[in-house]
DNA sequence: CCAAACTGTTTTAAGCCTAAAATGTTTTCC
DNA sequence: GGAAAACATTTTAGGCTTAAAACAGTTTGG
């Protein structure tokens, strides 16, 4: 129950922000919540990914950005798609060539680029699992409505912006 | 665009769930919109954690289950808390007794038990940091209304029961 | 009583992940 | 042209994380 006060002091004019502490519980508890519901689906779809094909969520999740590109993409964009760094795309993907399932090159018009591709197989393997992990999704969230999916994408995305924004503010 | 007829099909009588391979690209996507959101606002969360206090996430958020329980917790409570591996939970707690934030004693009445408890230091460290992490919550959720928050309450409660009616259909 | 089942924690082995520094390459712009 | 800036990737050092096995203590049921 945030004080309608609140709202009122913080658009007065155009002196700087009121310094008044305020009660920001309720967007701390969403963000626990937001938290939580992820951990939870992510920890359930990794060890299903485990049990059925011995494979890590990292993996699957670089398979996955591979699948939509057929003809590859470099490492970079894969670190910015997967929002991690680029040391760790480095390790992940040696491994996925090692085992066979990605195929990497340098670049032949600029030298420092490494372009990744899927194999035939690892395309296949993907395919494979990608079938099953649809269906794990759709059961893990088969208790919303087609309108509490909806409504939900659209808060996400306003929140999604709102972080973003937020982000930018510190690092411009 | 999810064909209407799916829905009719799987809703027809008593017969088992029709075979016919559905769509579920719309949950696929809000499960994409959710992980981006988190894996956006936990990176900036843990940028700012390192940068204004050196301190991890990871650690940051034990100590804040600790704060809430003045008496103490065992490492198990910890663990189902926090939704990480018992395992993971020995080493941070290791490190954080090292660096004098956690008092650590077995318990005197079951020796299986380990309870740890927030020091002074640590205690005064975490109210320090959680009073600024409250303020950057708050920003990076500031677009949205209050009435956004409410309704991204309700609806991610929802999809956190589901999630996990999912998981004990899967390990009863 | 005491063996078996159970519970709480630690260890192990492997992989994931980050930030920062280092390396090699290309572009910019004087 | 060539120094400086920018860029893509790798390396480094350290911490996080998991699943599974091992260990230690407690409870339970014959």
């Amino acid at each position: 129950m945030p004080a309608a006060s609140d709202c009122i002091e913080m658009l007065d004019s155009e002196t700087k922000a009121v310094e008044t502490p305020e009660d920001h519980a309720e967007e701390l508890r969403l963000w626990l919540r937001l938290l939580t519901c992820t951990t939870l689906i992510e920890g359930e779809v990794r060890g299903r990914l485990r049990q059925r094909f011995d494979v890590t969520l990292p993996r699957f999740d670089l398979m996955a950005q591979l699948d939509k590109a057929p003809d590859g993409m470099t490492l970079s964009d894969v670190s910015k798609r997967m929002m991690v760094s680029n040391g760790n795309v480095t390790g992940l993907v040696e491994r996925l060539v090692e085992s066979g399932h990605l195929d990497r090159r340098t670049s032949e018009t600029d030298r420092r680029v490494q372009v990744i591709r899927l194999t035939k197989l690892g395309r296949a393997e993907f395919r494979r699992m990608a079938a099953e992990h649809e269906t794990w999704i759709a059961d893990l969230f088969s208790d919303l409505t087609p309108k509490d999916v909806r409504e939900l994408m659209r808060l996400l995305a306003k929140t999604k912006a709102s972080a973003q924004k937020s982000a930018a503010r510190r690092r411009p």
